[in-house]
DNA sequence: TCAATTCTTGCGTAGTGTGCAACATTTGCG
DNA sequence: CGCAAATGTTGCACACTACGCAAGAATTGA
């Protein structure tokens, strides 16, 4: 854990800029914030606020927590159920984000208004989303399977995100047993070929 | 269809700002074009070229083809199995897409490299997946599953369009059909508690 | 302590996006 | 038809974004 003084640094003024953006943009929106007063509120010129980041939306997203490797390999090298598996894998990341609920809800507000930044999270889910696909290959060898599994469980994220931030007294656990629910649910009637429900 | 000819002559000039936007960001990638040149090429000043698309991504992308009412209609008041349903649903939108896949193509080439732009898009589908989960309420009773189904409906589309890019002969009718089939793979591995597969 | 490396900052500049006002075109009505 | 209202186009001015460059400050390792 040799952490440099520059490194240290660095990180501190990366998150000093992300929570300057975030604050600035969930008081008056994203669009309305110059990149001048989110430099100034940070404490660091304008020019060293793009040194950072890109642009002001990327600062107001940070670096998300991507998936886990250990989860996505007990996903994949899991020997249980694949629907239990997944269920846990997608638990897993939920406390992964527990971490940063704050931060997950003033991103939460960009994102409803700024198109740009829906963009940039959208480019890392796809990344995240492929990686996840490619592991799953290893477990179901259809390509398609995969992809759609894949597919299934970012979106059972964004899903129980969204829900977590409309239902005010609801853990993030608590919204994914919901959506997991409705996930499964919607499973057995895409299974079946009878006219039920 | 009393057409005005001013409303003609707008939704042509929309068009070939949309077609000159795409042609010189296929060429050269989107970042690398200018308002000023796309305006040039598609005839209008600079700033007519804003009284049209607020930005150079919206205009790339210009308006995609939303869900047909009688097919979403056709997809919630059907009678066969769900199942069957979504898929004719599915196929009624790819028909739908097949109008214009030269357009297609290209705007699959500028999303690969372009954040704002998939932000956009993204918002669009967003919008087309709620009214969807909508109306899938009607059918399903289920908040959660009807967000369920129209998360996969939306994103089955997004695979096939992405199958279909990479895939030379391949229709997108045909692409629809390889990832119907890992769809509903997928369905049965997670309706199913045991460990088969 | 000193030299290499890295970080910060100001300045200059190309490009984006909008308000405004003048001018041109289309439309609908008498 | 012909004219007034509505709508569309354009140039200009301006605030803001984002980046290259180079000078100077801070941190590192020897």
């Amino acid at each position: 854990m040799t952490v440099s003084l520059r490194e240290r640094r660095r990180q501190q003024t990366a998150r000093d800029i992300q929570l300057a953006t975030l604050k600035l943009a969930v008081e008056r929106g994203l669009e309305n914030v110059t990149t001048e007063e989110i430099a100034a509120s940070a404490g660091v010129s304008t020019r060293t606020f793009f040194n950072y980041y890109v642009n002001k939306e990327t600062a107001a997203i940070g670096a998300p927590p991507a998936f886990r490797k250990e989860d996505k390999n007990a996903l994949c090298d899991g020997t249980g159920a694949l629907r239990n598996d997944l269920k846990r894998f997608l638990h897993r990341h939920m406390e992964n984000l527990t971490k940063d609920e704050p931060i997950l809800r003033m991103i939460g507000t960009v994102l409803r208004s700024n198109e740009k930044a829906r963009g940039i999270l959208e480019g890392f889910i796809i990344m995240e989303r492929d990686e996840l696909t490619e592991h799953l290959c290893r477990r179901v060898q259809n390509r398609q399977v995969a992809a759609a599994l894949a597919s299934s469980a970012t979106d059972a994220i964004a899903r129980t995100i969204h829900l977590w931030e409309q239902e005010k007294n609801l853990t993030l656990g608590a919204a994914l047993d919901m959506v997991w629910d409705g996930l499964i649910e919607s499973s057995h009637l895409l299974a079946s070929t009878s006219k039920d429900a």
